[in-house]
DNA sequence: GTAGAATTGATAATCATTCTCATTACGGTG
DNA sequence: CACCGTAATGAGAATGATTATCAATTCTAC
């Protein structure tokens, strides 16, 4: 696929709804099983899944699903903004479907359970940095981990 | 055992790895050519190197060193806390030769100039959100990127 | 229905990184 | 200075995650 008009449309579907809120319907995007398979596992898990292990769970499930298709899916909703990516020190990209707005993630390295942080201070220590180094557009990007209380 | 040797030149980073007591046999850390050349051209490098933009270096500075090398020593002298990670977007991860203690980076996305920020904000706030949720054993992971004044 | 394009799936291909193991060289010693 | 024990090196194989390939399947619209 080099020559696929890549029209990354999404003007509609940010529903508040977090439940069912499936991206996509639109035209070019289409609907189909292993897309709401894959969003389904997402939003019903309360951890962040890597594309394998959403690919186990989903075989597991009876959905058997190809692993390349989650590799593709799970990218294409990540551009979407409908799930969110978490890296993890591993290397390995993990996923998971989050509420709207910009927020952070403190992952438990034990269990893995997540808690998104929406009250970042970091922008304004990021605003900061960049007016005291003639930076411009600061972007920032971090993670969190630790120990949860049950796993303790 | 004065611990001498392992003086990798280059003034800074006086990081004395005493936490080597190894019973019996003594796991010293040699001093060989390829060790220093991976270091010397990181402490000359103005940006951070992946393993495979180091090891391309090296062969053009005559310096034929295997890739394999390369690997070992730059997650080598990043664990002696020597040299300091920095994990790109794409996924791979770059080195650079840094000032000693905790900070984090502002890299140009443009020309790749990097900035080391000491005075981190995100402790604190980390500290809050850690008793807030329960969670012990907090680490933080956070990078910052924009335009530097000369790519504007 | 039917056509036609987006999508899927099994597998090959990448890419960065790690492992293996025979060979080499560092560093202290006699 | 020659010698030894051992950490370190190097070339390539192995791994693990992710991406590309391409014929065979669905969706969706008509």
């Amino acid at each position: 696929m080099s020559g696929r008009s890549q029209k990354l449309k999404q003007g509609g579907a940010e529903h508040a709804s977090a439940e069912h809120a499936e991206p996509g319907g639109a035209s070019e995007t289409r609907r189909t099983q292993q897309r709401q398979a894959i969003f389904h596992e997402l939003a019903h898990g309360d951890r962040a899944l890597s594309a394998q292990e959403l690919h186990e769970r989903l075989r597991a499930a009876d959905a058997g699903v190809g692993l390349a298709t989650v590799y593709r899916n799970l990218g294409r909703l990540a551009e979407e903004g409908a799930i969110d990516a978490i890296r993890r020190p591993s290397g390995e990209t993990a996923y998971r479907a989050c509420g709207a707005g910009h927020h952070h993630h403190l992952t438990c390295r034990r269990c893995g359970a997540v808690v998104e942080l929406h009250d970042c201070t970091i922008a304004d220590w990021s605003r900061r940095i960049a007016a005291e180094h003639g930076f411009d557009q600061v972007e920032h990007q971090a993670e969190l981990s630790g120990i949860c209380a049950n796993c303790r």
